[in-house]
DNA sequence: AATGAATGAGCCTTCATTCAT
DNA sequence: CATGAATGAAGGCTCATTCAT
């Protein structure tokens, strides 16, 4: 069913998934969706879920435990953006949840849940972070600037933004970190906290 | 008209705002919209167009000209990026332009138009990330960056999942642009184009 | 459903048969008729099916099978014509086919279909044709005839502008199969094909 | 106006021609046709009014005033009918008279009008048909007749179903002709009044 | 657990017509 | 005479959701 409601949402995309259009491809009728979710928002819900689960075990796959810090942190945080880069529809569930998702389809509960599984998926860089010596604050800082350097990147590809500007989310991406280790190994400069 | 649609549009949020809504907030019936606006995207075009004006002139408004590079780089940056902080609808419009206006209500003509007035309000950063010693290309790429990291932090920011970080998306901003700055003026490191 | 759309249709012809008012009539709501029809015109193409079905049923039953080819003629003219006199609500569907329905109503498949059966209601007429002894492309021409005449008339009486020629649409059809008759039975005179 | 209005018709035919497109193709607002017509109706009346006009030149200078009864009645006839033939949004304006006219539209005087220039059109096969010895009866029947067989062929062709039947609407009617004179000119057989 | 017909509210849009200016 | 904004009614259609079976 899940499935069903996966493959319609690929093909339609969010806005085209509708609650007949997911029994169809499920083989059912659209009664039978409320046998297992009690609306349609609980349908993303679900959906979400899953993708967070897929992110984090691709998150988990990447970068041999023996890295550097340094280069653990370049794999880890390539994994959840090559993620939403490569499978645009778990962005735009992501985006949807963030955007337009209504209070009612998610339970606090569920909510927590996927807001758990989200901060589980950036840790590993966080835990870098700290790894190359910075305090746990300053770890949250620069994991929180490149979670939204990278979102801000794929948000522009995805609508196609980014080839307005000539570039390649991804370089760019590699870019930011390749900055950002660099950043950091360095003897900070006067004046930066 | 306009400003019944963005009165609409503040309390419904760009999915709830039908035509009914919004003639209604403006005192006239769905069929008097009509004079006004070709479709209902026409209306959105409109309110985006009238809200990229203000945006540039914000832009436009903000550093004095005798700035250094390095400060008017901080300066533009920062007025485009407070624009969408403090006026999330606008940032609801960039969102809703990026993502789902469809073809049909924007003319050719009129996506041209709004594309130019943002590259216009992006274009001071370029000219001074130039003004520092950059190149076209790599100011480009900055330029590219830098917009996509506000992006990013402004889309957290806007729904909720930036506290989620305990984090301030202005400060962060800021931030970048310090790093970015710094990185500009240091004497390259070896190994990086 | 299809009798509730029929009987709305009789009343306010198919111009004023709206989805609503088929639905009204049928003791249903609008969106109901979306479960029985893709589409306002696959009403029409259902209603109009089902009224060829039956204009084949008058015209198969008509004649004695025994009878003389002239007499079959005459039998199985009088039947399509007859049937359209009399109901002349499927001469308006007949009408709405020919001239209004839009190709999206109407599949290919079923406007084949349709044709088929129109066909298929005047074929015994062309038989007969041919029995008297005309070629296949003779019996086609004169069938083609025999059918214009036929639906000019109709057309003229249904309009009620028969009457202002004072004429009978009836007796003036049974006028033209017997001179039609009598012109292929009687020698063929001189120059002509 | 009138002509705007024809214009628009041509190009849009009978159900695109909306009171916003006369007007604007006649240079005016929409309020301003209220200021030569009743309403919309009355425009097709006028329209009609004209049309018939037209038709009663083409018949009137049809044929040599020398010309033989039967060749008169010939030219006279393939004068109105290829009048339709050729001007298919003529034959609209008919059949839209006939079958979809409001009584509104129409006052009883317009519609006597209407209905005696249509028959000032005909009339002139009726003159001839009598000139051929017909009694007065006899003519009108087979002006009735040779009317509704030209109306019915113009139908066929005009909505492409006479292509279905691989016929050509002007020869048929030409035949048609060519039977009805000579069957009036022979020896009228036993059995016929 | 599943059906599937039905609802009800809503959607965008069109259009003849009116009327104060 | 003409404007043009506005009306009001209607149009076809979609969709999440419900519920008796």
């Amino acid at each position: 069913m899940l499935d069903a409601a996966r493959t319609v949402f690929e093909k339609l995309g969010i806005e085209g998934a509708s609650i007949r259009e997911i029994a169809r491809q499920a083989g059912y009728t659209p009664g039978a969706i409320y046998s297992y979710f009690e609306n349609k928002e609980a349908i993303y819900g679900a959906l979400l879920a899953e993708s967070l689960e897929r992110l984090n075990a691709a998150v988990d796959a990447a970068g041999d435990p023996e890295l550097e810090p340094a280069d653990m942190l370049d794999a880890k945080a390539s994994a959840w953006f090559s993620f939403f880069a490569t499978n645009p529809r778990d962005l735009d569930l992501g985006f949807y949840l963030v955007q337009g998702m209504q209070p009612r389809g998610l339970t606090a509960e569920l909510n927590y849940k996927l807001n758990d599984r989200l901060h589980d998926a950036l840790r590993p860089c966080e835990t870098a972070l700290q790894a190359m010596g910075l305090s746990a604050d300053d770890a949250l800082r620069e994991n929180t600037s490149l979670f939204a350097h990278g979102v801000g990147l794929l948000l522009m590809q995805h609508t196609g933004r980014i080839r307005m500007f000539n570039q390649d989310a991804t370089l760019l991406f590699e870019a930011y970190i390749i900055d950002l280790v660099e950043r950091l190994l360095a003897p900070s400069p006067p004046g930066r906290g």
